[in-house]
DNA sequence: GATTTCACGTA
DNA sequence: CGTACGTGAAATCC
């Protein structure tokens, strides 16, 4: 990894910070503005600018972030280690162990953060056994010591460097996913632009008018209620929102479910219209509960805008996971997702992103040969031999590890056709089926639970199976994701959201077709930096629009 | 009060 | 006997 390491490190509440370098100068003391200011120059400066270490984005880059400030390059320890041995625990004494080589689970018990039991304790950083002082957990201990706190983050950053540098393309997607927190704080600090009134609307019309009190929410949950029930004359009395009473008032109609979940229910529309009715209001019902005006008080801000938490990385595969609905706004209130005025959305997603990703980390030359067409499953159709609905489940089945039913016979075309990319999914479900870990093409470890039985263990080959193409379709997002983070700032333009293939761009209108090339250019530029010129093509479908919804074909 | 089950939103 | 996560209501556990 070229150039210089520089550690930045703030106090919990991000109002006094460091930057220090390695050999341990300090170059900055002072305010998250201050730092700002240091950073930006140090980034302008000739040569190679610096790489930012910090122990996570959100202490260190929030500050920063909310002060205007932004920055290139980074180092996220607690990104670095869910690379190294996966899951979402990255607790400083975890990564520190890690980072040294040392069993986590053999770190000294942390203490309370209280004044009295560390008195005779913070002589010693670093304990003779190599495992961190509990005491540089407390935050009072990092606030008091703010630049040795940060050396110790470059301290780690260069055992992580040389961990990850004996996994291939592992330093390059440390980078990058390091490069998503930050981004990630952005994104939680920025926030999703929401046309209020429109969403007001669009709420009014699917879960009612916003309730003056707890009586008219009653009032109108029951209105709700009653275009169901009136269909039922005598079961008035049923709950709705009871699953068991739904089933066996179900079952008393001719309509014989194990559950009342929706896709269950579906042939059954025509049976009894309060399965439609059903149906129908569990839509306006979820809305209601999850999306409707708890919703928009609690998560859409004074200024229009739609903030949630991010992570760069779940503790699965690695995708990122986001919250106050940013992952699952259902399709009917996307309308309210707009463009502030003088503003329009870049909306780019990618196209059959699993099974393009799949011809990269398998290295299967013929699958490649697929992905040069834009529809990837009609060449596929054709090299099979078979109908592209056929050819798409084939793959679908593959990748996720569907054995059964009519794609049988179509898997064995896979297996002869493209080997390569079936032996690898193959190795990858062998492996999590005996409880081994597998790692994605950039690297990241993916980690099992172990034992159980047969159909546990089948279980867990299908997650590993599944998570060495979503992990590393994940890692491909990312890199393109921060790659257009970087290309857009000269544009004004700032990336809105991030739908694990699709992102939400939002711009000035006056740079809206820079934007979108800005969008495209990236996706090659990190496909090719990801792939390693592996002839394999991604494609993005782009579009400038205003509302999110008319981004639907 | 915390955890589990059911359900459903997104990819 | 296709994967993941986030959210909320009701049931269940302690």
């Amino acid at each position: 990894m070229r150039g210089s390491l520089h550690a930045v490190a703030f106090d919990v509440a991000g109002q006094h910070g460091v930057i220090v370098a390695e050999g341990g100068a300090v170059l900055a003391d002072g305010s998250a503005a201050e730092l700002a200011a240091v950073m930006h120059r140090a980034e302008q400066a000739a040569g190679e600018p610096p790489r930012w270490v910090w122990w996570d984005a959100a202490t260190a880059a929030g500050p920063i972030a909310r002060a205007g400030g932004f920055l290139h390059r980074c180092w996220d320890l607690a990104e670095a280690h869910r690379l190294l041995v996966g899951g979402f625990d990255a607790a400083q004494d975890r990564v520190w162990a890690v980072a040294h080589g040392l069993d986590p689970d053999g770190a000294p018990a942390r203490r309370s953060d209280d004044l009295f039991d560390v008195i005779d304790d913070d002589s010693v950083v670093i304990r003779p056994d190599g495992y961190l002082n509990p005491v540089c957990l407390q935050p009072h201990w990092q606030r008091a010591n703010l630049s040795e706190y940060a050396a110790l983050a470059l301290t780690v950053a260069r055992k992580q460097l040389a961990l990850l540098a004996t996994r291939e393309r592992g330093a390059g997607t440390g980078a990058s996913e390091s490069g998503a927190a930050l981004l990630c704080v952005e994104l939680t600090a920025h926030g999703l632009p929401i046309d209020r009134p429109t969403m007001e609307l669009l709420i009014t019309e699917h879960a009612g008018p916003r309730p003056a009190d707890e009586a008219q929410a009653r009032q109108i949950r029951a209105d709700r209620d009653r275009g169901v029930l009136d269909l039922l004359p005598g079961r008035s009395s049923i709950d709705l929102r009871n699953p068991v009473q739904v089933r066996d008032l179900l079952r008393s109609l001719g309509v014989q479910v194990e559950d009342t979940r929706a896709w269950n229910l579906e042939p059954y529309r025509d049976t009894h219209p309060v399965v439609g009715a059903l149906l129908d209001w569990r839509k306006d019902e979820r809305i209601a509960t999850t999306y409707g005006w708890q919703w928009l008080d609690g998560h859409v801000g004074d200024d229009g805008r739609l903030r949630g938490p991010w992570t760069a990385c779940d503790g699965g595969a690695g995708r990122m996971t986001a919250g106050a609905g940013l992952h699952s706004l259902p399709t009917p209130l996307r309308p309210g997702v707009a463009a502030a005025d003088g503003y329009v959305l870049v909306r780019a997603d990618l196209g059959q992103v699993e099974p393009r990703v799949l011809a990269v980390v398998s290295g299967d030359p013929a699958f490649a040969r697929a992905t040069a067409a834009d529809d990837l499953y009609a060449t596929v159709a054709r090299q099979l031999n078979l109908e592209r609905p056929a050819a798409k489940l084939a793959v679908l089945a593959a990748m996720y590890g569907q054995t059964s039913g009519p794609a049988a016979e179509a898997l064995r075309r896979m297996d002869r056709t493209y080997p390569r990319a079936m032996a690898y999914l193959r190795a990858a479900a062998q492996r999590g089926e005996a409880g081994e870990s597998v790692t994605t093409y950039g690297g990241r470890t993916v980690p099992v639970t172990n034992g159980g039985d047969q159909a546990h263990r089948r279980a867990v080959g299908r997650f590993t199976r599944n998570a060495v193409v979503q992990g590393a379709a994940a890692e491909l997002f990312k890199a393109w994701a921060l790659t257009a983070r970087n290309a857009l700032r000269p544009l004004d333009a700032e990336v809105v959201l991030c739908l694990h293939d699709e992102l939400l761009v939002h711009a000035p209108a006056q740079h809206a077709e820079a934007a979108a090339a800005a969008v495209q250019e990236s996706l090659e530029a990190a496909a090719r930096r990801w792939s390693g010129a592996a002839p394999v093509r991604f494609v993005a479908d782009l579009r400038v629009i205003r509302r999110w919804s008319e981004a639907k074909d």
